[in-house]
DNA sequence: ATAGCATTGTGACATTCTTCACAACTCCTG
DNA sequence: CAGGAGTTGTGAAGAATGTCACAATGCTAT
């Protein structure tokens, strides 16, 4: 609620009552996925799952990769569980509110619910962002190479210093401010990163909403104000840091 | 629980019954607020605390130094909550976790109880941190100019790829692997930063642990295993953008 | 002084999140 | 094809976190 802007989206409060998977399903069969999750039940159901689950999903799908790359093909919520460091309830209940894919007795097959659950997290495209604020951390963020293999991809760098602007880097050139609602809206771009000084933050995430962004990954250490339907993560080393020295014994 | 390792710290379920901080303090005066905290009560506290509680200190303190900067000597909570988006009420329950800082009618001494959380925090001194890896992640943080501001300062940079070693980064030589425990011990390193590939950062862990760190900011997309005193918190730019896109409508 | 406004600190309550524990089911083995 | 071992999915209980609402108190103005 307060690192994360909880997006409390306000939309009727509908429960969703069709699961989005059944028993019957063949487990390694991706179509069958694809049709339950298209259905009409799945634009309401996030009204009704709790952030924390949402926000543990990636980790699901992060060590489920871990394990393909072993070529393990099944797994049990209490393999998972000790893999995570959490309980093996926990992912029991999480998985749950989307529906039921496991077999008693055999657990979960390892693709089929990595897929399914990129799908839930609507990872099964790549999703285009602007990067604005192109100073030493606009840099290293526009040369990350780990957004690529996780459905995500930079396909625009702005900065307001006209100075900047014209730079490449990594393969994109750096354009100006002002073009960057028009271009949010041209190239129908959903997620927006802010690594700009903390104090043109606010102003900056007002251009991304206006341009039709839902997703903020704001780098600046600010909190920042945008409507309901607006996502914001806030990644902040420096407060981490700072709550961990509490702990620190002496 | 998922994402920051709870440090669920195994000692005497003691209460604590000492506030640290009382009635008769005089706001501004500093010398007070440091007696109080260095007493015998303080080191039991933490067991008491919500970690959630911890979490947001810092962006108590952050907007608090904001405050500061506009010459504003007064807030209440609930002129501190507009600013943060949180309730005025969560303010008050988290701080008196502490003590009690305020003035009924009045409000907080800004100063006061920016330096107050600041020492509850131990972030009244600067803390030498070690940085593992020295990608291109490493360099990032390396030149990153937040920390020195924040109470953390890097002193030390490592590299298990021996052509690394020696290059220097903002003013700092990196330094193999190999000197990285003795070097904590012998600088009585506290804090360590991960940066390394992913395969590597359980490894790294483990010298960091061994050496005596007790916080660990890790960059790596992997959950670490690590004893219970260590306190661990992940910045995880992919696994954020990934739970966002769960609310991107359409 | 005293009244009255503003604001804290906190019991009591409400809500959210986690864990327990077990019926239901699946698979394997003989 | 029955029995046992293993594991899920989930009601119900429990723990943790957040909010309400108000008595207590400090401050200001007259």
């Amino acid at each position: 609620m307060l690192d994360c802007n909880e997006s409390d989206i306000s939309m009727p409060a509908i429960a969703r009552t069709t699961p989005i998977a059944r028993d019957d399903r063949e487990p390694t069969n991706p179509y069958r996925v694809d049709m339950d999750l298209d259905d009409e039940a799945d634009e309401l159901s996030h009204l009704n799952i709790p952030d924390v689950v949402i926000r543990r999903l990636p980790i699901y799908v992060r060590t489920l990769h871990s394990l393909l790359e072993k070529e393990q093909t099944s797994v049990s919520s209490e393999e998972l569980a000790r893999m995570i460091d959490v309980t093996a309830a926990q992912i029991r209940r999480d998985l749950s509110y989307f529906g039921k894919f496991g077999k008693q007795g055999k657990g979960y097959d390892v693709g089929y619910l990595s897929d399914t659950i990129e799908r839930i997290l609507k990872l099964d495209r790549t999703w285009g962002m602007v990067l604005c604020g192109m100073g030493k951390l606009g840099h290293a963020i526009a040369n990350y190479r780990g957004f690529q293999r996780s459905s995500f991809e930079i396909t625009g760098l702005f900065d307001s210093d006209e100075s900047a602007v014209g730079e490449v880097v990594n393969e994109l050139p750096i354009r100006p401010m002002r073009e960057l609602v028009d271009t949010i809206r041209e190239e129908h771009i959903r997620v927006g990163i802010i690594a700009t000084p903390r104090v043109n933050a606010q102003e900056t995430a007002d251009m991304l909403v206006e341009g039709g962004v839902e997703a903020i990954l704001n780098y600046a250490p600010v909190i920042l104000r945008v409507p309901a339907h607006v996502t914001v993560r806030e990644i902040d080393p420096v407060s981490a840091l700072q709550s961990m020295t509490y702990y620190i014994s002496e």
